[in-house]
DNA sequence: ACACGGACCTGAAGGC
DNA sequence: TGCCTTCAGGTCCGTG
């Protein structure tokens, strides 16, 4: 199959969480995408301009494709969803729309070679599922953190990718406290602690079983979170009796159990 | 420089 | 029934 590019781009209100970048719609139509891929939340695809469109879905951000019919395509429109915010019309019929409800997602188009210096893209720290990040990494970037260790990895530049939700499982994966300071899972001189190799393996585990559950979601149906929005249950660790609490932390809600987590 | 809290936005859910 | 309040999430910005 050839590749579609970009017949036309209709705008349907003029900024998400901010406005779209100048000449949206010129620089768009009559590429192809290259390349589409990913770093951190944010999708990067490469265009035959050599231009990168740059998205972020925010919270409530998807994408639906629709391959109108030819007699579709004789009637009327369809009626858009009114948080339609984003319809691309591709060579290939298909139409793409970016629904949004909350507008928290993102839309730009970077110039060539501005994505490694853009400043949403520069300050990332590693992808969690990289080989560089692990235990150590962690620990260097944690060192003299007065944050708390919930806090910290919520925090882009420690590690890049990472949500409310994963960071909750991840420390209970990995048995720690989502209160206690950041920097305790490293010696004062930067080496890591037991702690600090857990907490990197569990990101890794949690974010490897969310990818998986997406592509086989028959699979987990009854697993889901391990604390997420469970506060009063059971914890789900073997041999442990404790109960899920919440907290607010940073005015986000923390789960966690506070007997095996530590 | 870092840490923290509030703002942004809508829809769902809960209270009265 | 219906109105009002609260909450959720990711990032950005202002303040201390």
């Amino acid at each position: 199959m050839t590749e579609a590019s970009f017949l036309d781009v209709e705008l349907r209100r003029p900024d998400l969480r901010r406005r779209f970048p100048r000449r949206f719609r010129q620089r768009l139509v009559g590429q192809t995408v290259l390349e589409l891929t990913r770093r951190a939340k944010y999708l990067l695809a490469t265009l035959s301009s050599r231009e990168t469109l740059l998205i972020h879905l925010g919270m409530s951000g998807s994408f639906s494709v629709d391959t109108p019919t030819a007699a579709q395509g004789a009637s009327a429109p369809a009626q858009r969803d009114p948080h339609d915010h984003v319809v691309f019309r591709m060579s290939s019929g298909a139409v793409i729309a970016y629904n949004d409800p909350r507008r928290f997602g993102l839309m730009d188009l970077l110039r060539p070679h501005d994505a490694a210096t853009h400043p949403v893209l520069s300050r990332l720290g590693p992808e969690p599922l990289s080989p560089s990040f692990d235990g150590a990494a962690l620990a260097n970037a944690c060192r003299g953190k007065t944050t708390s260790l919930k806090g910290a990895l919520l925090d882009q530049r420690v590690v890049a990718g990472l949500g409310n939700i994963y960071v909750v499982e991840a420390l209970h994966r990995a048995g720690l406290s989502p209160r206690r300071r950041a920097s305790t899972i490293a010696t004062p001189s930067g080496v890591p602690r037991d702690s600090a190799h857990r907490v990197a393996a569990a990101i890794k585990q949690v974010l490897r079983e969310a990818i998986a559950r997406q592509e086989r979601p028959q699979a987990y149906r009854s697993s889901r979170f391990h604390v997420y929005d469970r506060e009063g249950q059971p914890c789900r660790r073997a041999h442990c009796d404790g109960v899920v609490t919440r907290l607010a932390q940073g005015g986000r809600s923390t789960f966690y159990c506070p007997v095996c987590q530590r």
